[in-house]
RNA sequence: GCGGGUGUAGUUCAAUGGCAGAACAUCAGCUUCCCAAGCUGACAGUGCGAGUUCGAUUCUCGUCACCCGCUCCA
């Protein structure tokens, strides 16, 4: 389950960042954030599984993209469309083509290559096609000449057949993008939420894919959650546009507690671009995988007119956009912001993660490992604990959290001594804890114990609620 | 998918062709208990499946999963 440590460590990654994300993953297993999928039968490959305290961490970071992409906004609206949509959708996309890659494999070295690269290759250096296909060609990793296994399809789609019979006629896709349930829904929305470019639709949902490699943990899974928002606009200001949102979306990171450090803008080569993209820039983290420092958290695409174009020809309905000002048909541009769902959770699980020393009981000092998240992302925002298990005591803390319950996620622990019970919240990241102790009983109040200070202050039972809800989000 | 590496309690590690141990964690109890305290007790494991063998966690094969590399681009 977990990497061996002895495991070689390729250059580019240093022994601490190999303990770091293991040690995240440990606690991931350990405490409950995620498990792996299927796992009392040998697990399987294509995902993983989120926890009590994943989910609400996986949620949070939802509701806060929500909530700054749509909510808080009045050029955006959301939408939440299905995950199996009209498999002419995929045709008309370019996924059923673009998604289905002919892989070959050099018998010498062992590399996979796509055979219509090589082939592509081939012809841009010499002028013409190969006539002997792959058995001209050389392998660009080992130079062993035309040693090709037969291509096999590769097909990047999940399938399934919907209805009883499993024919041709029954086959049907699991969307690889939440994006194109977007376009084919333009009309619908911009019509019934009178919208008009400029203007966005965000959705929030599982895609699949069937990559090769999954792996890096929940960083590349065959089903997995995209947040992504398609911006319709005029297509002159485009550029702009795609600014405006590769600023917005990293300040979205920054604002949640990603270092800059930690981040960078990776810009695509123009001849590696999508097959429906102008430009694209990532927004990447650094995960600290082996071999690459940062990998791709969010991507913001130039998607052009592309989509609506290519829905508009084969669906035969016209998703052009008349300007009542210049009185011009055009096809808005599109500008789209996708980021994973599950590569923020792991990005910020990563950036959370902090040992540091606090003083024990017998006058020394313990590691600590604390999960510094942002407070709208903590899973548990208060943990009560009464100092004993006592009579008196527990009711009296069980009435107090079951209060605190009503705004916020609260848990309730008694189990072991209080500095157990300290670091046990520190390591799920609760930004506070609140210990009923023998005092409360006559004074009316309670010690209140901040995760990143550790310091402690005496709030009295009826200021408890507003001094929190001062500090903390709603939820 | 291919190549390389690794699979032992929840976790980190031991050991062994002949009853698999420890620490920490977890749970229960005692202690007016404020930063992983102490004491007592409990739960808990050789990824899965075949083969060789009197006997396999150990050897062999397969499979599954994880890690590293190649193509993936949220």
């Amino acid at each position: 389950m977990s990497p061996h440590p002895l495991a070689d460590t390729p250059a580019g990654r240093s022994p601490m960042a190999q303990d770091r994300i293991d040690a995240v993953v440990n606690l991931c297993k350990r405490r409950g954030f995620v498990f792996p999928c299927s796992e009392i039968y040998g697990g399987t490959r294509s995902a993983w599984d989120y926890g009590p305290l994943g989910v609400e961490l996986k949620e949070n970071v939802r509701r806060q993209w929500w909530r700054a992409m749509v909510q808080t906004r009045d050029d955006v609206v959301g939408l939440d469309s299905a995950v199996i949509l009209a498999p002419q959708v995929w045709e008309a996309s370019g996924h059923l083509n673009a998604f289905v890659d002919p892989l070959t494999e050099c018998l010498h070295c062992h590399h996979r290559f796509r055979e219509d690269q090589l082939i592509e290759a081939y012809e841009n250096k010499k002028g013409r096609a190969p006539e002997g296909g792959l058995a001209d060609i050389t392998c660009p990793n080992c130079g062993t000449k035309g040693q090709f296994t037969a291509s096999r399809a590769f097909n990047g789609l999940l399938s399934t057949h919907l209805g009883p019979v499993q024919d041709e006629s029954s086959l049907h896709y699991l969307r690889p993008e939440t994006a194109q349930g977007i376009f084919i829904n333009y009309a619908n929305v911009a019509g019934t939420a009178r919208k008009k470019p400029p203007f966005g639709i965000a959705q929030v949902g599982k895609s699949f894919r069937n990559e090769i490699t999954p792996g890096n943990f929940i960083f590349r899974t065959r089903e997995f959650e995209q947040m992504e928002m398609e911006f319709f606009i005029e297509p002159s200001t485009d550029e702009q546009w795609f600014e405006y949102w590769l600023q917005t979306r990293w300040d979205w990171y920054l604002d949640l507690g990603l270092s800059p450090d930690n981040l960078r803008r990776y810009e695509h080569a123009t001849e590696k671009l999508s097959h429906y993209s102008k430009r694209t820039v990532d927004i990447e983290y650094r995960f600290r995988f082996g071999g690459s420092e940062f990998a791709e958290l969010e991507g913001v695409a130039n998607r052009t007119d592309f989509d609506l174009k290519t829905h508009s020809a084969h669906s035969g309905v016209d998703l052009s956009y008349f300007d009542q000002e210049s009185g011009e048909r055009w096809f808005p541009y599109v500008i789209e912001p996708a980021a994973g769902l599950t590569r923020a959770v792991l990005a910020f699980l990563l950036e959370a993660y902090d040992e540091d020393e606090a003083p024990n009981a017998k006058g020394g000092v313990d590691k600590r490992t604390v999960m510094r998240f942002d407070k709208r992302l903590a899973p548990v925002k208060v943990a009560v604990l009464p100092l004993s298990r006592n009579a008196d005591l527990t009711p009296k803390a069980k009435d107090l959290a079951a209060e605190l319950r009503q705004r916020w996620n609260v848990e309730f622990d008694d189990a072991g001594a209080i500095g157990r019970r300290y670091r046990r919240q520190d390591e799920i990241g609760t930004p506070y804890a609140i210990t009923v102790d023998f005092d409360t009983l006559q004074d009316q109040a309670v010690t209140v114990r901040e995760r990143d200070t550790m310091e402690q202050q005496r709030i009295s039972l009826d200021a408890v609620i507003p001094w929190l809800a001062a500090r903390l989000p709603a939820g």
